[in-house]
DNA sequence: TGATCGCACCTTACTGTGTAAAGGGCGCGG
DNA sequence: CCGCGCCCTTTACACAGTAAGGTGCGATCA
């Protein structure tokens, strides 16, 4: 009895994920993560062989990968309501954030910029423009969630300020200077 | 002989700054900061009682607050200037790039929001509009700087993206759509 | 002058971290 | 029944931050 399900990697990533949605990157712990598992720390080795370093690549690839979904209308309606679903995914795990902004990460990050780069080229842009356009929208998002993520990540927020409201009315002026 | 200046907070404060613009912020250790003020590492915590913390803390006020100048011409042609500069501020220390953009930091970051937040309501922005306006390009400078921080800790970069043009084109297109 | 005191620094030691290295044990093919 | 290989555990090490208490030396004052 209390057969415990085998030991994969997607069973530890997503453990991890959860493990600092509760309490905070700063207690993710290969111990910690391996009592989560019910397993010795060392186990995780064996499907992560890189060590943490491999963990944490993989935590940023699953949150951090989100391209602009298929389909039609307007390329600033579009992009809109993708940038509102990436944040809402980013701020869904603020604990990422700082391995997000921090680490390099071959791929992750570059899927979605390309994603959001070829929407651009679709409706019109040169390539470079389309280049330009992505990198600024991306770098918008990317900062104003961590500046918010940063301030959230305090004791209970005594500033109730209107993040949502502030991101959108930013977005907008960063929309218009793109697309 | 080989009297060593005294130990200060400002003295260590730069020593650490060094360490890290030369080795990284990971090998910024306290007994490695010992070593380079030719101290123990605990002498540290006779003029930092609050340890790493309060030292990443001072570190990021010392790189990251550079509100804008006084002075006159156009308002957009000022936050160019000024946004170019903060951003070679920034590159100049990637390793605290990390520190800047993850970690809680009441002031450094504020004054100089406020700064800008000031010119744009000088430009005749009503205080909704100028806060929108700050935030807005200060999240889109850190998260770009952030991004090219990121990439050039790579080892040697074998991407020679032309990060200048890029990010003064996207700060064109930001600017747009503030001021 | 000599005793006293306190600042600035050092010594020691503890907990917690990532992880290398080697040791089980259990199921499965021969 | 044997041995092999896969997963996991055990053990151990170097290094991190830092709490607690000791030490020496210059300044102060009788």
């Amino acid at each position: 009895m209390s057969q415990r399900e085998p030991l994969t990697r997607e069973r530890i990533i997503e453990t991890a994920l959860h493990l600092i949605d509760g309490q905070g990157l700063g207690r993710l712990t290969m111990r910690r993560l391996g009592d989560s598992l019910e397993v010795e720390a060392m186990a995780i080795y064996h499907h992560l062989p890189h060590g943490k370093e491999q963990l944490l690549e993989q935590l940023i690839a699953h949150v951090a990968a989100l391209p602009v979904p298929p389909g039609g209308g307007a390329p600033r309606d579009r992009l809109r309501a993708w940038a509102g679903a990436y944040r809402d995914r980013l701020l869904g795990h603020v604990g990422v954030m700082p391995l997000i902004v921090t680490r390099r990460n071959p791929g992750a990050l570059l899927s979605t910029t390309v994603s959001v780069q070829e929407l651009l080229r679709a409706a019109g842009l040169s390539e470079a423009e389309a280049a330009v356009g992505a990198h600024t929208l991306l770098s918008y998002l990317l900062g104003e969630v961590a500046l918010e993520a940063r301030e959230r990540s305090a004791g209970t927020s005594p500033d109730d300020l209107d993040w949502d409201g502030r991101f959108l009315a930013g977005l907008d002026r960063v929309l218009a200077g793109i697309a």
